[in-house]
This record gives structure tokens, sequence and C-alpha cells, in this order.
DNA sequence: AACCAGGGGACTC
DNA sequence: GAGTCCCATGGT
């Protein structure tokens, strides 16, 4: 077991993080959390400003969970109007976590017109039918699967995991990834928008997720995902006196009102999606 | 531009 | 147990 503690100025809610809808594959007993990351299992446990954890080392706990990242700096450039200013007092220390690509990908194709519960178990059944076993003490836990595992499977296999519609998707974009090498970092040294097109010309990607991608993937905090519940809060909290009805429409507010880090505040609002919209 | 298919789980009534 | 909704996309 390693420990890290946190300093004083750099609130950090992993409860928070991990629960929030930002990934799919984290599991909760108790006060732990265990996950698997790449191809290792990690085990987590937050006790005030103290993470301990197992299964990884500190620097990538530090990245994994963007701990390297100044929040409070973040919040403040964010922190615009009373509502957000709510939001952040109810939800701080919610971090935007580094994901893997890859999985980023696959996961929020999976993720379409889906609610959190069905996303992971999608997600849970396509690692133990076509990812690695990994280690983990008594547990067995699985790898997500690699590009090709899921390219080269059949259809009905993939539609076994309860993907739907999505399989033919989830198909076509693994072969392409799994035939581009270095796909990853060529996307990484993208402009924002030239890295956007390229993730939408990927089979069952749209704009939702390309955007969710960019944030949670590729770190582009500039992206600002809209789905239906950021769609609700933009045009009930936003809209007075504008036309909000195109995607691109209420992304852009999202990006001129939150500025650089705009993909924060999307992250807080969805995080507080149910107290706002039940509020007012 | 405006439809529709596609599918499953969670929640409401 | 029917009805509705969900971190939408692709095709017509």
């Amino acid at each position: 077991m390693k420990t890290i503690t946190l300093p004083p100025d750099q609130p950090f809610d992993l409860h928070l993080t991990l629960s929030c809808g930002q990934v799919f594959r984290w599991v909760r007993d108790c006060d732990w959390w265990t996950g698997v990351v790449g191809d290792t299992v990690v085990r987590i446990r937050q006790d005030g400003n103290r993470l301990t954890f197992s299964g990884a080392d500190r620097p990538f706990i530090r990245e994994y969970f963007h701990l390297d990242g100044d929040l409070p700096a973040i919040l403040a450039g964010i922190d615009c109007d009373t509502l957000m200013h709510e939001t952040i007092r109810k939800n701080q220390g919610l971090r935007i976590i580094r994901q893997p690509p890859w999985e980023c990908l696959a996961s929020y194709i999976c993720a379409t017109y889906a609610n959190i519960p069905g996303i992971k178990k999608r997600i849970s059944l396509l690692s133990e039918k076509f990812g690695e076993q990994v280690s983990s003490g008594s547990e067995t836990c699985y790898s997500f699967p690699t590009p090709d595992s899921l390219a080269e499977c059949l259809p009905g296999d993939l539609r076994s995991c309860s993907v739907g519609y999505r399989a033919s998707f989830l198909a076509d974009t693994a072969r392409i990834i799994a035939d581009s090498p270095g796909w990853e970092e060529s996307v990484r040294e993208l402009s924002f928008s030239d890295a956007r097109r390229v993730l939408l010309s990927l089979k069952g990607v749209g704009k939702k997720v390309a955007d969710c991608v960019l944030l949670f993937g590729f770190q582009r905090y500039e992206s600002f995902p809209v789905d239906v519940w950021i769609e609700r809060i933009m045009k009930h909290c936003y809209g007075s006196g504008r036309e909000l009805k195109r995607y691109e429409e209420i992304a852009g507010l999202g990006r001129e009102l939150f500025g650089a880090y705009a993909g924060y505040a999307q992250e807080y609002l969805f995080c507080d999606r149910e107290r706002i919209m039940t509020g007012c």
C-alpha cells in the first residue's frame, strides 16, 4: 500500500470523481474503489486528505486523477455566476480523470442514449468477454478490450454484451484504430477542431461522443459535451433571450461563459443535474 | 429538415 | 406491467 497526502489547498473528492458518470469501470465496496486501468488493478480509498492505494505508483495516481491540476484556480475560472458558485460549493473536489483514449472512445460509443447503470453493465460485459484476465488477489478482473480484440470478434458476440445497434459502430471503429498505429499520439498533436474532425469521422461518434473523448481522453478542457441534461440546464438557466436549438449553439455558449475550462463546468453541472433541475 | 430504428435497464405510476 | 427516459448516431 502506498499513500499520497493531499495538500490542504488542493481539494479532491474520490467518491464524487469516480461516481459522477465520467468513468464506467470502477466498483465501490464500502470505502474502497477497485478499477482496472490499463492492465493493472488499482484499489484506492480516501480518508480526509490521505489517499491509500495499491496497484499503481504515485505519479500514475496523480496523473490519472488530475491531482497535478490546480483545482481552485480552475474553479475560480468557471465560477462566473450564482448557479455555478453553488454547484462548485456542493461538488468541490470533483476532478476530471485522464482516461486512456481508446477505452474512453469505445466507452462513449457504448454510452449513446443509455443510462449510466446500463453503460456500466455493457462495459463490464465487454471486458469480461474480450479483455484479458488481470490478477488481483482473490478477485478476478478484466482489462478493457484492445482495439484488435473488438475488431476481430464476431458481431453476434458483441451483441451478447447488450450493446445493441452500437455493435457495428464499435467493431468498425475498433478496426480503424487497430489499423492505425500511433493514432493516439497523432490525435494528441492536432488542434481542437482537427482532432474533433478526426473523431467525428469514426462510426458511432457524433458531436457529443467526440466532445467527451476530447475532454476525458485527450484533456481538451475547453470541450463542452452537450447531453440531454446539459441541454436542459443550459436552456433553463442560460437560455433567456438566446437561440439554443442546435448542439453547436449550446456548446459554444458553454465555452463563451466558462472559458478554457468549460469542460470542468460541464462536469460540475452534470454531476449536480438533479439538484439544479428540481430546484428551478 | 424531419423523421425513425435500435435496445435495455432503471425509474415512475 | 405499461410508460418514459437515458452522457445520441446514422440512415432515409
